[in-house]
DNA sequence: ATGGTTTGTTGATTATGGTCAACATTTTCA
DNA sequence: TGAAAATGTTGACCATAATCAACAAACCAT
């Protein structure tokens, strides 16, 4: 039926089964029966432009939202107004998971970009994992990842340098480019130095002078929201706080 | 039969219906019959001895564990030996949940003073939460609540001062207090002030410096781990990183 | 194109909390 | 009970990163 593929067009609906990121998402580990069923309850609303938000502090919790495409920072915010950045998240990757404790949303999740989202109601969500172990076991993997996502950012803060922040951070940046089957050397950015500085607990200029720091080591190349890692082992070496890190090869002695 | 009074009194098994702190923890809105059947899954093994380890990172993930009595510190560790506390464990919290994503526990836990706890396999809790709703939704509750306490530390580390940070840690432990149905002003703590430190990203010392401050101002008394809070409005007032936070009611045009 | 705004970079100065060191107190255990 | 170890406190000094300020470059809207 032609209708079919009109709405189709409209909604730029992909279903689960034809999407790239169905490794790293809610899908995994489905067979195709399953992944129909979860397609059922998704429903894919209009792109979120830069700046938007997607929920804010407060909101009534319905739903749990995947990235498809473009990309999310979730912030809280004290008492005084000051916010602080809990996670940028890629495609693939859920937001929302902070609105199941209360009912409500405890953070603001915004758009960095033009970003497209699946949404999942939570409730359905529930019902249909009851019916697959598969898809409820899938859940709690995902939802434990980001404990351990925020556990490395508690180290990070909590033990190591600028330096070591940064590297960390964009060591992280670039295995997600990976796990997104792009290159682990080069990828965009979409969050300003103000961003990466609010969320490693960093003024923006020391986030400014670590970037010129390691591009005049010959770590990387960073032009705007470009970034080049030409080390990536030494940037390594640097984030995972590991021993001495040597300087470079000089061998001597 | 006798012999069952006596395997019960050697296992010292407390059903979660006796159990006081069951409105903190998994039975949360489950009926009598359900709260049964997730007593048949539930271990209660021997309790753990000051310094032990529930589990270590890298173990093989099989359970999660309720904390009974007594307290538990979760820590990852950084490839050069650094350790970084991710959490204190009061009895009614769960532990254990990270390591659901790799089926391996990424952190260690280590009891802080004699532990008694509740042992859930994890295989069988996520069968029977198949079965009922209410006790998945309350998995789901618990584990997102994990997430909004590492955004709070996330935002203490980020943002706040070490002042504002031991309030704020303070506060939490009189919350946390209050919960239990203990007093918001009066509570003994079993960390000590190095792993506070650890925690909250700060050296030993400077812990003990603010608690003398704390002291020097009558915001409290602190005698080794006993605790207590003079002015608990002052301390949440500091911790919420509230606006001016007036240093005293001073009364003056 | 062009003026304005946002974002990023660099420099000078300062403050917060870290480090090192000494000592006091409590706990542990032989 | 007493010695040793662990924990907590205080002081002096120092380092890292924050702040303030100026400026450059990119982006946006008209």
């Amino acid at each position: 039926m032609p209708s079919d593929k009109i709405i189709s067009i409209s909604n730029i609906k992909v279903a689960c089964g034809d999407c790239s990121l169905k490794s790293l998402c809610l899908p995994l580990g489905l067979n195709r029966e399953e992944m129909h069923r979860l397609d059922q309850i998704i429903k894919r609303p209009r792109p979120l432009q830069r700046e938007q938000f997607l929920y804010r502090a407060g909101d009534t919790f319905r739903s749990i939202y995947v990235v498809r495409s473009g990309s999310i920072k979730t912030y809280t915010t004290t008492k005084s107004g000051e916010q602080q950045i809990t996670g940028f998240h890629l495609p693939g990757e859920i937001v929302g998971l902070d609105g199941v404790s209360a009912d409500i949303y405890s953070c603001n999740a915004q758009a960095l970009e033009m970003t497209s989202i699946c949404q999942v109601p939570f409730n359905r969500l529930e019902e249909l994992s009851s019916s697959l172990p598969g898809l409820q076991h899938q859940l709690h993997r995902l939802m434990s990842k980001e404990l351990l996502a925020d556990h490395e950012v508690l180290l990070q803060l909590g033990k190591m340098s600028a330096e070591e922040r940064l590297a960390a951070f964009l060591v992280n940046l670039s295995n997600r480019s990976v796990q997104r089957g792009y290159s682990p050397h080069e990828f965009n950015i979409s969050m300003t130095r103000t961003d990466i500085g609010n969320y490693l607990g960093l003024a923006v200029e020391t986030i400014s002078r670590q970037f010129t720091h390691f591009q005049e080591v010959g770590l990387l190349e960073a032009a705007r929201k470009h970034i080049r890692i030409i080390d990536l082992a030494k940037l390594r070496c640097l984030a995972g706080g590991e021993a001495p890190c040597e300087s470079s090869p000089k061998v001597q002695a």
